[in-house]
DNA sequence: CGCTTCCTTGAGAGCAGTCAACCTTTGTGG
DNA sequence: CCACAAAGGTTGACTGCTCTCAAGGAAGCG
């Protein structure tokens, strides 16, 4: 499945200075977790840990993408709830609650090298160093206000708005996008992939985007709007 | 509305030291912030500040109920995150964010009291007290948490899972319940009173239940965990 | 070319939401 | 004590959105 090596202590200081989370924090104390930072490479769909596990390690994204995702109980349904990049910490949050499981799952969107670090070294790094505990602050506060944002979209919207933002976000007016399968979109507007083809179908009959093979773009900007917007 | 006074710093330092949040810090940098806190009187159903507003204070529940919810654009529908007791903290969040505006409403329950801290006091003292910094830490952790078993509960449950959930929550087996108002109810499962009344009639009328005025017993304990549990 | 995977489309079912009417409870003032 | 009003609760009929199932078609890959 998956892959773990030996990465030196250098390489791994390097790339933590430049995450986002530990960008703030003194060399000193970043030097101390790198130290113990072991790099695992990921395929394509690999999964990272899965939802439940014992919540035992913090990533930080090296190259590639991750998304992080919750799985409907007995069902296939799954809702995409942030993708990680280059820089980006995966799973911050589990790590600093006792005895906590993962909330949700991660698995890589494309082939990926993550740096990961013991629950218990972060945390007794961050004990450490206040610069470091502002510095995951200021990312759980982030974090958080981000899925409040999604709280609104999944539940006070309908598929039409849910699908109009969507588009308008990644294939902003004037540029082109190549879609995703039609099951990953439904993840990520928690529906399923029937219902996304008649939408953009819908939406294609009704002249708010171009659609061709699988390259959109949008024609009705104002169109896709009034629909995101109520 | 609602009212704001002068209280002792001694008393304030008192209840803060008392709350969740800062019983964990050194009493000086907590004596620090007593200084300059304020009482805030709430009246059953004042509104502590409305989602959108600039995020400027962190609250502390002296003594009463909180809600904390968010409100549907247009409409009237509206879903409870969480709600907050004496010691706990209410918009912890939005205050450790640049320029934020809060993501959620928070009204009272019943008559109340909150101590007011300015978002920059706050900051300031946590970026002093490492052992602040933990116990916010700590507490954003476990808050990120709660709020994706929310996420769960919303998104993959049908309304009478929700319902049979909440129901064995709160009114555990050989106990019983007063309910509040269906609109309140609604406001915890995301739906609409009239679904909630539907739906204890249901459940009564299957025997689940006993249903005296609004006082409310689990009769059928198994054939509700079977309701939420799929 | 044949396999697999994904996309598309139709038909139908079910849950949730809306609207409107009516009933119950509660509290108030005459 | 009664009359009344206001708020909340209940119920029925109806609509609409989303999901499911199933069949068939297009695209990618050996």
């Amino acid at each position: 499945m998956c892959h773990t090596s030996g990465v030196s202590s250098e390489r791994a200081a390097h790339l933590l200075r430049l995450s986002a989370l530990f960008q703030a924090a003194p060399a000193a104390d970043v030097q101390a977790l790198a130290e113990l930072a072991r790099l695992r490479t990921l395929r394509r769909g690999d999964v990272l840990f899965h939802q439940g596990d014992a919540a035992t390690h913090l990533y930080v994204v090296e190259s590639g993408w991750l998304k992080v995702s919750k799985l409907a109980a007995h069902g296939q349904r799954e809702v995409v709830l942030h993708l990680s990049g280059p820089r980006q910490m995966v799973s911050g949050v589990s790590v600093f609650v006792d005895n906590a499981r993962y909330s949700a799952s991660a698995a890589a969107l494309e082939d990926a090298g993550v740096l990961t670090l013991s629950a218990e070294a972060v945390r007794h790094q961050t004990a450490q160093s206040p610069a470091l505990a502002q510095a995951v602050i200021a990312h759980f506060a982030k974090r958080h206000v981000e899925l409040l944002e999604r709280f609104d979209d999944l539940l006070f919207s309908d598929l039409n708005a849910r699908l109009a933002r969507l588009l308008l976000e990644h294939a902003p007016p004037g540029t082109t996008l190549l879609l995703p399968t039609n099951s990953e979109l439904a993840a990520h507007l928690n529906t399923v992939p029937e219902l996304v083809s008649r939408k953009l179908g819908e939406f294609y009959r009704q002249g708010f985007i171009s659609l061709e093979r699988r390259t959109v773009r949008i024609v009705d900007e104002a169109a896709l709007r009034s629909l995101g917007g109520p």
